[in-house]
DNA sequence: ACTCATTTGGAAAACGCTTTCCATTCTGAT
DNA sequence: ATCAGAATGGAAAGCGTTTTCCAAATGAGT
């Protein structure tokens, strides 16, 4: 009964498996974190122990001796938005394999909230973190400049990023749309964008279709704003409001694809021709847009490409491989189908 | 100079602040942590420094020092598929508010892959684990009992789980979907599921699917496996297959919805009459089955409020409130559209 | 003014690893 | 056999907190 009394449920400890496989605290630690310091038949006899015990390092105290987490703080304003768990697959796609764990925050699409969420972060001492967009609070800036972490803001085309960054530009979205739609003779644009939620990303969307009517000499789109929930395809009425309120208008272009979808759908039981009376185009892309007749003209943007992409430039930095400041820009595809 | 250098982007620490502060370091320490043990003055006084330097607390030394870390491990199939994402999100509405952080990892269906994931978190040292489905590996049940860290296995009804539960019996839903087939007078029934991912959720829901056969003595349902990447919609060709190989055949229950929704698609190209010819209802829900014609008739089940339930339940553990094991039974809804 | 109980703040010992030296023990070339 | 130099394992000093346990200071009751 000499042996110490270890409490319950306690997990074993390096000491432990040292013990056991009769070496130091030391060379257990190599085995595991560093075994070309040690010899084969030493570290083979000692994983076989530390297997046999059922050892699990305990990463807080490993990575507070270590200075490094293997952990990746990552901000996303909704899990319940597929393109924003698309985009964190991505990340995880790449992270995952590479042996780092992804530490998740949701911001709601609130600057304040992701910045406490990057405050959570900094202090488990993430070794990088991964913001969705390119707005965040002066707060936000300063932490993260002063702590010297690598971050990656994904999905806006971004060219002066507090780091680095990789996104599609969303201006040069909407011109494309624009023109593609001028292209197809369309001379009365409306843009209907969410209010309160994605704010700059929406007017960069509008301020890109404001461009192409410019470029062709038209009046600037009639732009309208709606407190759609995302995902739900709420607000798609408002096409009916926008044939009464500007009756000239032949093509609207909806933010979100999901409410250019219910657009379609109300269209169809206000007997508005589509495309024939009025085109309808969005933004973003999945299965519904394809399934539904007409089938929805739409930007698709590559988003599991764009979190895959961030998760790379991150490990490239922590790999000590790139040059401070680097900017990926990822394109767009118009996806042509027949409602525009 | 005899300031002591502070390595570059070194974060100010406890000892810095207390120094600043005129106090000891526990003083500090108790200030945020534990603030009733510390007279208001102080408190102030110290909290103000601390802002003023901006101190992050170091969460591994904490952690270390404390042995609980306010990260709680989730394990997710993936999150490319929106239900997965969206019980994510569910357990992240409670999760956060109550000031834990998610640790993420993708188990891409696989055992293996959660228990490697299990042991990682445990590395961690999670305060709690929410694991995906009823199915683990031998191992992955071992470490989770000698831990004794407390899990949530969610989205499937187990009335006999690792620790605690909460979820919808698909047998039960496939056998309610089977009884209101019967009920609308549907006599031979054929059930495509998916192969490879996800298998024991299929095999449930066509184990119900055969009570309610059996029920009424009609012919078991007929099965089809198909490999189709979920969330794509793929693989709904095979009404084609069924209606040839079973012309009898006048309902058609798919796994997943979105097949089922190819599969409307498809049953409208083959001229097929939904659901005059041949009925197709589906597990699972999203706007497409809503807005497709003629809409699918599916299982909807409550899967934020699954994730959510299951961050409540692992809270009240963690404050120490539930007897250990407890399993909380969900419902589904069958959404009556036209397919079907 | 004098106890006694209660706050309040501090010293020191963990928490379980990694890392930086150092001291051995092997190699194989002379 | 001898010796440099590499390979190998260990001792000790952190890493930045929290957590006892104690001492000093404060306040209430006589």
């Amino acid at each position: 009964m000499s042996q110490p009394v270890s409490p319950i449920n306690s997990p074993v400890r390096l000491q432990e498996v040292a013990q056991a496989a009769g070496v130091s605290a030391v060379t257990v630690s190599r085995c595991i974190s560093n075994p070309d310091r040690v010899s084969r038949k030493t570290r083979e006899h000692v994983l076989a122990i530390a297997a046999e015990l059922g050892y699990i390092p305990n990463r807080q105290a490993s990575s507070l001796a270590s200075a490094r987490t293997r952990v990746i703080g990552v901000v996303v304003p909704t899990s319940a938005n597929p393109i924003h768990s698309m985009v964190m697959q991505g990340a995880a796609d790449v992270l995952e394999p590479a042996g780092y764990q992804i530490l998740l925050g949701h911001s709601h699409f609130s600057v304040d909230a992701e910045c406490d969420l990057v405050r959570t972060f900094l202090g488990h001492r993430v070794d990088g973190i991964l913001l969705t967009g390119k707005d965040h609070s002066p707060d936000c800036v300063d932490l993260l400049r002063r702590s010297g972490t690598p971050v990656v803001e994904m999905f806006d085309y971004n060219p002066e990023p507090l780091d680095m960054s990789v996104g599609s530009s969303n201006v040069d979205a909407g011109a494309a749309l624009g023109r593609y739609l001028i292209g197809k003779g369309r001379r009365h644009l409306a843009f209907v964008g969410h209010i309160g939620l994605d704010d700059s990303r929406m007017a960069d969307r509008l301020a890109g279709l404001r461009l192409a009517t410019e470029e062709a000499g038209l009046d600037a789109p009639v732009a309208y704003e709606i407190t759609a929930t995302p995902g739900t395809g709420q607000g798609g009425e408002i096409i009916g409001t926008i044939i009464r309120e500007h009756p000239q208008t032949d093509a609207v272009v909806f933010a979100g694809h999901y409410v250019a979808v219910g657009a379609i759908r109300h269209a169809l039981d206000l007997h508005l021709d589509i495309p024939g009376r009025v085109a309808i185009a969005g933004f973003g892309d999945s299965i519904v847009s394809g399934w539904i007749r007409p089938g929805l003209t739409t930007i698709r943007f590559p988003v599991r490409e764009t979190g895959m992409e961030a998760g790379r430039m991150l490990l490239a930095r922590l790999a000590g491989k790139t040059p401070s400041g680097r900017v990926t820009r990822l394109g767009f595809e118009i996806i042509s189908r027949e409602s525009a």
